[in-house]
DNA sequence: AGTTGTGAAGACTTTCACAGCT
DNA sequence: AGCTGTGAAAGTCTTCACAACT
């Protein structure tokens, strides 16, 4: 995949996507560097260095095309190719609230299914997508051909619950939980923690 | 404050708290760089060299002793000092969430306030800290002398409050919705939004 | 005049490798 | 023997500066 650049690089890409995102539906056309690094606080240098990786290019002497640089970048990162399918484990309050969130609705992410440790909980709520508990983890994942998974669990059944997503060979968990998790490769872990955004404020 | 080290050292001088936290609790005493290697997976050479920045040394031949390395960076990067005052703004099921969130407990961190545009759920929803609407919210940070704030907020009204936020000279926001805010300095934002995690883990 | 794209320089970070300590 | 702490090398990322284009 989109090895072919740096970390950095592709963070900023893929914020980059979504500004253009907002610049197309305001109907601009073109932007430039300069605009964006007003926009980002990221360099005009870094954004051009950052954008003359990708394999095409789309500039004018107005800028880059905003609806071109958008599908370029997209392409490159292969975030909108094919639909990603993702589940939620937890149905707390938390995973509630991601359930009802409607922000991925345009999104190639789709969540297909849920997951509690209560089957009082797994019964009750009601959500667009079915609801199984927990000890069906495997099972589902592998029925559904589930790449992703957001854990809203408790911080003490994270870790448990992350060794048997990776076992699975889930390919990315966003944990909402403050646990530091080890999982092995090739799953990774992006982390969300409340708890870390604080601390991380702060040091400064 | 601790601006004497690097941003990468410092995101993992603050993962390294909370893990010797743990340790600290399971009733280990010392901790070699090489245990630490194989617990974050960063190698032994970085962690040596992150702990060579802080201003004392806590080591001996059998690694380093857990709790005063814990104390240290903590004095280091501030982050036990006194404590933080936050609020919540954006009382819906994710407010809520977090609102019921028992993680904060035995940290500097304290949630004193809660906001939300809607009088109803201002009166109704049951918390352990007072909520406002949110047209109290400068009189009420200044007030109560709140210096961080979770953004739990929908995303088309985030950028509004992250302005006023800014103009009280709140010091970080910790950003759940999927907007990329744009805040005057010195305020900072840390993007916890599921969106962007999701994206970055299926880049790859 | 304003834009991109990019060599080259500079700054920063990690890794190597090993002296020195207990 | 096993550990830390750190110069020096290597590697990575950003910034500078400017040619080239419209």
């Amino acid at each position: 995949m989109a090895s072919a650049c740096s970390k950095p690089t592709r963070e900023r890409l893929i914020r980059l996507v979504r500004m253009l995102d907002t610049y197309e539906k305001n109907g601009k056309e073109t932007v430039s560097s300069q605009e964006l690094q007003n926009r980002t606080g990221w360099t005009s240098d870094t954004i051009r260095r950052d954008i003359s990786v990708l394999p095409e290019s789309c500039s004018s002497p107005q800028g880059y095309n905003v609806s071109r640089l958008k599908i370029i970048i997209s392409n490159f990162l292969n975030l909108s190719a094919d639909e990603k399918r993702c589940c939620i484990i937890g149905m707390g309050r938390l995973g509630a609230a991601l359930a009802d969130y409607n922000g991925f609705a345009g999104s190639a992410f789709k969540i297909v299914a849920g997951f509690d440790s209560s089957v009082n909980r797994v019964d009750t709520l009601v959500t667009d997508f079915p609801l199984y508990t927990v000890s069906k983890l495997e099972t589902i994942i592998k029925q559904e051909r589930i790449e992703y998974a957001i854990l809203a669990v408790p911080e003490d059944a994270a870790q448990g619950v992350a060794n048997r997503l990776a076992q699975c060979g889930i390919k990315g968990i966003v944990n909402y939980t403050a646990a530091l998790l080890r999982v092995a490769e090739p799953t990774r872990v992006y982390d969300l923690s409340v708890m870390q955004a604080l601390l991380q404020l702060s040091s400064y």
